[in-house]
DNA sequence: AACTATTTATAAGA
DNA sequence: TTCTTATAAATAGTT
């Protein structure tokens, strides 16, 4: 939105990407304002900048609703060693980002090269993998819309020599 | 944006609410997506429909998560904090594996054209930044291997000339 | 689930 | 940073 496009990928200059970050940041909390007012919708948005500064929106009780929520849903659960629990999800939840991040291209850095060459060679296959079904899903379209096609152009031919 | 204005109150009609609901959730998703790409920053949105069904986005980075941040907030009662964070921290955790089987190019079969694309893409470029990173690091260790032979060339010569 | 007329967001420029 | 403006994107109402 503006005067030209803009690639989906990190703004590399740092002034443009502060500015971005800027006007996107209040377009992102006005909007998550609008949701959960015109939708009744409970809303939390958090958002940090690369310096680490936050910028926090919630609304009304996003908290307490979801904890009623969640309660409800499980009554009967072995909530006792959450301190035990806790740091374990967590470490799995960074592990796992930590992955998204490589086959996302970042973070290389700190890989050796035989790890990169892994990673290089699940994502190949991963390539090959999406565009196979791409490629699949684009001709059943194909082949759908021929036969729409076919069958349109007989109920033409039909009508015309009604006509005549 | 759309046919009309919108006055910034709750949609008294159900239907219209939850079509707006869904529209614009995915709007909300996709530009905090975009703000965490482009302008390298942390957010996390969480996004409750008023029937309590969740939709949540997060970026990969977890500077402080917040998960973390609500574990700040009340650690007063870990009780209620376990039966809010565990569902959530499950959640996320499912987001981030399916996020992975699809960039290992697993279970495409529920992905649209669209989404296909996207990820496509998104794997292409990963691609290309893992072998320009691989290309570097090989390079860095040729013309480290290399400083070593001339080093190891001159210590010769230094010894035969001593030599003879 | 698509479409399109409009509104809104925002990229670039000042 | 803030304002302006041209343009891209989101989306309200409609089919």
């Amino acid at each position: 939105m503006g005067r030209g496009r803009v690639e989906l990928k990190r703004i590399e200059n740092k002034i443009s990407r502060q500015v971005t970050f800027s006007k996107r940041r209040s377009g992102l909390l006005k909007k998550a304002n609008e949701i959960s007012v015109l939708c009744d919708a409970d809303v939390a948005l958090i958002v940090f900048s690369t310096k680490g500064k936050l910028f926090e929106y919630s609304s009304n009780d996003s908290r307490c609703s979801y904890a009623e929520r969640q309660m409800n849903a499980n009554d009967s659960d072995p909530k006792e060693n959450w301190s035990v629990e806790y740091p374990k999800l967590m470490s799995r939840i960074e592990l796992l980002q930590r992955n998204i991040r490589h086959y996302m291209g970042q973070d290389l850095d700190p890989l050796s090269l035989r790890e990169l060459q892994s990673i290089e060679q699940q994502i190949d296959t991963s390539l090959k993998r999406i565009r196979s079904r791409k490629n699949q899903l684009m001709h059943e379209s194909i082949s759908e819309l021929q036969k729409k096609e076919k069958a349109l152009q007989e109920q033409n031919n039909l009508i015309t020599k009604k006509i005549t």
